[in-house]
DNA sequence: CAGGCCCCCC
DNA sequence: TTTAGAGGGGGCCTGA
């Protein structure tokens, strides 16, 4: 039985750019190769999955279709093509057709209308077509020998659509009849005139009932007097849609049935693609026996998990001075392709995990540091995280080991079939293959599996670093850091449980009476002041406060603070403000607090996420720590219960004193800038005085706020709009004012130009330690998505530095206090702040070491200064 | 449960 | 003429 495939390829080719849009793979050249990639490995996976016997893909011609000529509103199958996708077409035919496989594109007609003729025209007892598309309407098509294949969803199994599933789907008895329900439905995207009321459902009703649109017109009487009306109106246009939402079958391609013979070649046109696009991971489907790729020298490898004895996995990792690990209830350790599971009390491990000659190797380290420290195990070494090294190489991809495994390794970690022969075409460590051991659905094995992997996947990503040359961002600033995080983590932070408790009880007193008040004013007792949707309609149809108001697309009106802010005033506005403020106070930071504290040590822990943000700054979850409150009155008082660890102790808080704006002013040289900070001036008065010209001692308050903002502007990439929103000043004031910034400060205005031009060039920027950002969007044509990308550049360099500095300040910190041996404790990091729980006896040194830890880090054209204070709670020591 | 919305921090 | 319009985060809530 032959089995002949069909692919839609512009259905595909969107799938992809929008299975990717969040997480886009971005190659060493800086360029998106999502659709490439995504597409390839879907085709190739389809191919090793479904072993067709014949396959082709087709694609819509670039040019317009017999339907655009019938209707020249048609739209065809896309409105707009996005940029991404439309730059990917050719490189992308280039490689199926490297592949041996037959592209298809035949002017005037769509890829549906190529589709649906050849498959009607092989269909037969000897073959099989399956129809790869998502796409409703190749459903018509479907017979006995014809099958919708429709792509699963991120992760999903595909399904296939039989005649019979197509029936049952639309209620149909033929599947030709899916015809009149487009025709009856319309379809937006494509703007096809449907039946005016008549939507997806009511087109499927009313087929149900009558069979078809011909029908439904001999029989109008049947329907309600609307119906008729509108399809009456419908009437001079039906017939001109129906050909619309019919699929060709009947185009005279003159295409040879054998020519569709499925046999992936290896070409070496394949292997330079594939080489070319770096789509390493996807290279052993096309290597065969002849193998037209491998390197000289370079052997293929495989690996595979086998048990040994505890014993001998810690002699092999004494003698080669590495071990790779999972830690969850037992410890899983893995040299190369040989592992061991060993239990927390096993003392030969204990011996390993605490030699500090031996490094640690695992994805994942901090929390291994954290449990194994929880069973009185005090690891040490150096720490080689892959998920931290991987952030390295590209932030904004997945770190996940999944993903990894597939992508470096080309490997499946969760694999449901016996394992595969997996060709690795890098890394030299292991020899063996990955065998029978690797049961998925079994916790433990998926535990041996990642400590294998993590194996597997180090000297490829040390490697790759290596070659970046971020191998010593990695070592001076990422590796010592995580334990850093791990033991302020542990630490935790002490919170005054019962001031808590009695603020809560006090906001939340006060949150009733202002929902009771705002019910009352808006005489509705049971509106939901939390429902941004119900307060809209409140606001704006019974207070009516906005006559001009337009409903955003999910048909709601906006209620975000500052659309209420710029309405007349009104109580109810007013109560609502107030209400939210509570809310948020309430919900976000004092209620989940205390069931954030462990029972243990009466802290809470929060968790440092150290390879995620885009910038190389850490963030804080479970609770985060980073966002507390300061700036009103009442958020403050949260503040206010975070506490020492002993009664008679204090909190520290060390900050760094304008560090963004100290870093532009370095590493954009501008003199003027350098000299202000030099002579230690009020920065933002310095800024004003010399934007609106007049000596520092007359500025203003309103002309140093100005300055102070367009300062932040100038670090967040600005522009004159942005700048009279800040400011609430009008566009023309705002753009004399960003001039006026410029030409005071030309260093800038330099830095800025010198930035982009090199993401342009480069595809990326870095900060002053070799942290990476790539922008794949600086040369986008789409002007939206340029300017952020711009805006990326100029400020990824400023607030990465700024993180690499605090993060080498932590490393510095929490080295001398425990060469000094204090107890004293460093417990939270906020951006440009630490935090130290400071017994009495230690607050002097503490405060000295950490000011010169903070300022010593680096040193740049400007100073580096921090401030340094102490309280009874962390509102007191700012 | 995802996505939208909102608002807290640097 | 604008919900595009300064960067980086996290959490809550609604609505499906």
């Amino acid at each position: 039985m032959n089995r002949l495939f069909l692919i839609d390829g512009h259905a595909l080719v969107f799938k992809m750019y929008y299975a990717f849009m969040r997480r886009p793979m971005i190659n060493s050249k800086g360029e998106d190769t999502s659709i490439l990639f995504g597409f390839t490995k879907y085709l190739l996976e389809l191919i090793d999955r479904e072993a067709p016997s014949h396959i082709a893909v087709m694609f819509d011609p670039p040019a317009k279709t017999f339907r655009h000529e019938l209707f020249p509103e048609y739209k065809g199958t896309r409105q707009e093509t996005p940029e991404l996708v439309k730059s990917a077409l050719v490189p992308l035919i280039e490689i199926i057709e490297s592949l041996g496989i037959k592209v298809i594109m035949r002017p005037g007609f769509e890829a549906d209308d190529v589709i649906g003729t050849l498959a009607v025209q092989f269909a037969n007892d000897g073959c099989e077509v399956y129809m790869v598309t998502p796409d409703k309407d190749l459903g018509q098509i479907v017979d006995n020998h014809i099958f919708q294949y429709k792509p699963g969803k991120a992760g999903a199994d595909n399904e296939i659509l039989s005649k019979a599933d197509i029936c049952a789907k639309y209620n149909i008895t033929d599947p030709k009849q899916v015809i009149d329900i487009l025709t009856l439905w319309g379809d937006a995207s494509d703007n096809v005139p449907g039946v005016r009321g008549v939507g997806e459902v009511g087109a499927r009703k009313l087929i149900e009932k009558f069979g078809s649109v011909a029908n439904i017109y001999s029989r109008l009487g049947e329907l309600s007097a609307k119906q008729q009306e509108a399809f009456r109106e419908a009437e001079p246009h039906i017939a001109m849609s129906k050909t619309l939402v019919t699929i060709k079958t009947d185009i005279d391609l003159g295409i040879d049935f054998d020519s569709l013979v499925c046999h992936i070649s290896n070409s070496e046109k394949a292997t330079k693609l594939f080489t070319d696009y770096e789509m390493k991971s996807l290279m052993h489907f096309i290597q065969g026996s002849s193998d037209g790729s491998s390197k000289k020298g370079e052997e293929k490898k495989t690996i595979e998990g086998i048990e040994k004895p505890v014993e001998e996995i810690c002699r092999k990792a004494s003698a080669t001075g590495e071990i790779s690990l999972n830690v969850s209830d037992k410890i899983v350790a893995a040299i190369g392709n040989e592992y061991a599971i060993a239990s927390f009390s096993d003392l030969s491990i204990r011996k390993i995990l605490e030699d500090e000659n031996i490094a640690k190797i695992g994805h994942g380290l901090k929390p291994f540091v954290n449990l194994l420290s929880d069973n009185g195990i005090d690891f040490k070494g150096d720490l080689y995280d892959i998920e931290i090294m991987h952030y390295l190489l590209n932030p904004e991809r997945s770190h996940k080991l999944d993903f990894l495994t597939l992508g470096y390794l080309g490997a499946d970690i969760d694999a449901k079939d016996a394992p595969k022969q997996v060709t690795v075409t890098q890394g030299d460590l292991f020899s063996a293959p990955m065998e029978a051991k690797v049961e998925t659905g079994n916790g433990q094995m998926r535990h041996i599996r990642e400590a294998v992997a993590a194996a597997a996947l180090y000297p490829i990503i040390r490697k790759e670093l290596e070659v970046q040359n971020m191998m010593n961002l990695y070592l001076k600033i990422e590796m010592p850091l995580i334990y850093v995080l791990a033991d302020m983590e542990r630490t935790g932070v002490k919170i005054d449980t019962a001031q808590l408790a009695d603020y809560g009880r006090e906001l939340k007193m006060k949150l009733s009476e202002i929902e009771d008040s705002a019910r009352a004013v808006a005489g509705m007792a049971d509106l939901n002041l939390s429902s941004p949707k119900q307060v809209g309609v409140v606001i704006y149809e019974k207070f009516q406060l906005n006559p001009k108001v337009k409903k955003n697309i999910h048909d709601s009106y906006p209620t975000d603070e500052e659309t209420l802010l710029e309405l007349p005033k009104h109580q109810f506005v007013d109560l609502l403000l107030e209400f939210r403020g509570i809310k948020k106070l309430l919900s976000t930071y004092i209620e989940p607090l205390p069931a954030l504290i462990s029972p243990k040590t009466k802290k809470i822990h929060t968790t440092y996420n150290q390879a995620l943000t885009a910038t190389g700054r850490l963030s804080s979850i479970k609770p985060n720590l980073q966002n507390i409150p300061i700036r009103t009155e009442l958020g403050r008082e949260i503040r206010k219960t975070f506490i020492p660890s002993s009664p008679d102790g204090y909190i520290v808080s060390a900050d760094y004193s304008q560090i963004e704006l100290r870093l532009m002013a370095h590493l954009s040289k501008d003199e003027g800038m350098i000299a202000d900070f030099l002579r230690g001036d009020d920065i933002h008065a310095a800024t004003a005085s010399k934007i609106f010209k007049v000596p520092v001692d007359e500025v203003t308050k309103e002309q140093r706020r100005r300055a102070k903002t367009a300062n932040f502007g100038i670090i967040y990439g600005i522009s004159a709009f942005g700048l009279s929103q800040r400011l609430g000043i009008p566009r023309g004031e705002s753009k004399e004012l960003i001039d006026s910034y410029f030409k005071n400060f030309p260093g800038v205005v330099g830095y800025i130009n010198g930035v982009i031009a090199s993401a342009q060039k480069k595809g990326y920027v870095e900060t002053m330690f070799a942290r990476k950002r790539y922008l794949p969007d600086i040369n986008a044509k789409n002007q939206t998505i340029k300017k952020l990308a711009e805006r990326n550049a100029i400020n990824a360099p400023i607030q990465g530095s700024a993180a690499d500095i605090i993060k080498l300040a932590m490393n510095g910190v929490y080295d001398r206090m425990r060469k000094e041996g204090m107890k004293s404790k460093m417990i939270l990091q906020v951006h440009d702040e630490l935090v130290i729980d400071v017994v009495p006896s230690e607050l002097e040194s503490v405060m000295k070491l950490v000011k010169e830890e903070m300022e010593k880090v680096c040193s740049i054209s400007v100073p580096l200064t921090a401030d340094c204070n102490y309280g009874k709670n962390w509102l007191e020591a700012h």
